[in-house]
RNA sequence: GCCCAUGUAGCUCAGUUGGCAGAGCACGUCCUUGGUAAGGACGAGGUCAUCGGUUCAAACCCGAUCGUGGGCUCCA
């Protein structure tokens, strides 16, 4: 996760050069799904009703999305708000009922541009100079209502059987916020009332599986906005679990695969940052620096002379720390591949409206570990990284995952990407490789890697569709360099390591989001906050000094068991048992006592039988221990 | 940061035209002695986000601030 430095580095070394717009060719337009060609007619009938009620509205795009579609309009005269949609909805109804055909028509751009500018539609100007030469300039036309467009269509608005407003939002003119602020319009088309229905009741099922609202169900973590800050997640114990164990799983795979583990402040002097490319060009997305006022003592009183100020930042990333480390002792080629590891905590001031649960935060803990290798050992270490992700993905059962694999762009060495030519070709074909031979299932992207190396971002969905980037393994050639890092070769020379980034579980705050998403808080038993509880039927003392036996026995073995001995009747505490998730209840009325038996229940899946009580720590303990799913 | 929505008990929410602050769940005490998703009674719990304004009277109307949520090029 070290995006961070990407964007820095890219300030740095290159003026933002403006980028062609990437355009959708033709071809592709042609290609567009019959729903896509719905959802996208059925923008223009949003236009088309828009127009109606609020004549003055200037219009700009109204492409289909996944979920739907939108319509950015600028409108002077009024502030759309969910209230509107009543009537935008009923308009639209009408010009559907109108039955109207969409035609397609075509102009010479001096005619087209002649149209827009009469018409005042200001954006449409700029987006028909947008069209290159030589490719056709057509329109749509629905009734009265003229349309730049590509198309294509359904054939009439007649076509549009069930369509929805979703919301308005802001939108600034081509996603840049030094544009014209516009008001967007979201809404949605299917192909029939029925599918409309079941989307829209999947989305209420999706909202029941939000991260928020099961972290706050289940006493997982909690935002205490007001004193301790917003995007500051305070972790409860339930939580702390979570965290927990994902440490563990981290530090016994790390372990295993022959990393060391390492320590390091929370903050570093002005210096480190410096050095490193963050400042000044990033400092706004840094928390402020602590200034540390040096009284001058040899002219008091003399308020003239400038104060000594001494500046720490909290860090934004592991990396600098790393790389001191790195250079805190004379390294060998023997000593390679270093590779340090570390749940390093960071700190980002994220813009108050980028904030998202514990999705996007400005306190974050990462899976951050840096490997420092030769050129000869980069192969392996990157396929080890990638078999590590994939070992991950296989305990969570994560399957659905795209590893974008982005290059360097050979026209902008130099610019946007370190002019080391040959050591971007050597390692993109290195990691291409390990992709290809892994069989993993990637795409390539190019013009979009790090200034300083090749990257891979993992991207997985959670089970309501959301898209994580939950992950970034990054090649670096160019920041060892800056921080002098050096190793004595076999030759006796001084080489600059590679040092590859890389955080396969992300930072807990975002992997955790996800995983409660994934798993709709019903975790497995390993990750479980709460794995048993013993549940007594009854209250009577011999029964419950049995119970807290058994509790005792499971907590001498690690196992996270609690007691629920009460009064209550036995519905009532299943009851609470399975609203709380927790993974397995055992259940003893007299019978069971009896016999030194326990009735098992598995959360979700109801009662399983009875089984003796020592063959149920037994099972529990391997279970936990081996991470079953 | 900007646009829109939103903020009432720990949670989910109600609160009529501006006229005594409410319910269910959770929590506490007691009763209930039971067999796999709610037995019962009583009780406690609130600066209606914050600050200011209008009013005889504000949870309600107005303004500001803070927080939260949706959105901010899937590209004619």
């Amino acid at each position: 996760m070290t995006f961070f430095l990407v964007v820095s580095l890219n300030v740095i070394m290159a003026e933002p050069e403006k980028e062609a717009v990437e355009r959708k060719t033709l071809e592709q337009r042609d290609a567009m799904s019959d729903l896509q060609k719905l959802r996208h007619s059925c923008a223009h009938v949003l236009a088309t009703a828009v127009l109606r009620l609020w004549p003055d509205a200037l219009l700009d795009i109204g492409p289909p999305t996944d979920e739907g579609f939108y319509y950015d309009f600028e409108l002077a005269s009024h502030r759309f708000t969910p209230d509107d949609f009543f009537k935008i909805e009923a308009e639209m109804t009408k010009v559907i009922k109108e039955n109207q055909v969409f035609a397609k028509s075509i102009m010479a751009r001096e005619e087209a541009h002649a149209f827009f500018v009469a018409q005042g539609q200001k954006y449409k100007v700029e987006r028909l100079s947008d069209i290159p030469a030589g490719e056709t300039i057509s329109f749509f036309t629905n009734g009265n209502f003229v349309d730049l467009c590509a198309g294509p269509h359904v054939m009439r608005t007649g076509n549009i059987k069930a369509f929805k407003l979703l919301r308005v939002a802001a939108a600034y003119f081509r996603g840049n916020e030094k544009n014209e602020q516009l008001q967007r319009l979201y809404g949605t088309a299917f192909k029939n009332k029925d599918e409309l229905e079941s989307w829209l009741k999947m989305q209420e099922e999706a909202k029941k599986r939000d991260h928020r609202k099961i972290g706050a169900e289940m006493g997982l973590f909690a935002m205490d906005t007001d004193y301790v800050g917003p995007g500051l997640p305070l972790w409860l114990p339930k939580g702390t679990v979570l965290v927990e164990e994902l440490e563990n799983l981290a530090k016994e795979t790390e372990f295993a695969a022959g990393y060391v583990r390492v320590r390091t402040p929370h903050l570093a002097r002005e210096k480190m940052y410096k050095t490193s490319g963050h400042l000044p060009y990033y400092a706004e997305s840094m928390f402020p620096p602590m200034e540390l006022v040096e009284e001058n003592s040899s002219k008091k009183g003399d308020s003239q002379e400038p104060l000594k100020v001494e500046r720490y930042y909290l860090k934004a990333m592991n990396c600098p720390h790393h790389h001191r480390i790195f250079a805190a002792e004379p390294r060998s080629y023997r000593d390679l591949p270093l590779r340090l590891a570390e749940y390093g905590t960071c700190y980002r001031y994220e813009q108050s409206g980028e904030l998202f649960g514990l999705m996007r935060v400005r306190s974050l803990n990462m899976n951050d570990a840096h490997i420092y290798c030769t050129e000869g050992q980069f192969a392996d270490e990157f396929r080890a990284v990638n078999e590590m992700y994939l070992k991950y993905f296989k305990i969570f059962g994560i399957e659905k995952y795209t590893m974008r694999f982005s290059t360097h762009d050979p026209s902008k060495l130099g610019l946007k990407f370190v002019n080391e030519p040959e050591l971007w070709k050597r390692t993109e074909d290195m990691v291409r490789k390990v992709l290809i031979d892994s069989g993993i299932n990637y795409v390539e992207v190019p013009n979009e890697a790090a200034f300083y190396g090749p990257k891979i971002d993992v991207q997985v969905w959670s089970a309501i569709g959301r898209e994580f980037t939950i992950a970034t393994n990054q090649v670096d050639f160019a920041v060892p360099a800056k921080f002098g890092l050096t190793y004595r070769s076999r030759e006796n020379t001084d080489e600059t390591p590679l040092c590859i980034h890389r955080a396969p579980l992300g930072t807990h705050e975002r992997f955790i989001g996800f995983l409660i998403e994934h798993y709709a808080g019903n975790f497995p038993l390993w990750l479980a906050p709460e794995q048993v509880r013993v549940i007594t039927i009854g209250d009577e003392e011999p029964l419950v000094a049995y119970a807290k036996e058994i509790v005792a026995e499971l907590r001498a073995q690690q196992v996270r068991a609690e007691g629920d001995y009460g009064t209550d009747k036995i519905n009532g505490k299943i009851l609470r048992a399975e609203t709380a998730k927790v993974h397995t209840m055992l259940v003893i009325g007299s019978r069971e006592m009896a016999a030194n038996q326990v009735a098992v229940r598995i959360h979700g899946k109801g009662n399983t039988g009875v089984k003796l009580r020592s063959e149920v720590v037994v099972d529990l303990v391997k279970a936990i221990k081996e991470r079953e799913a």
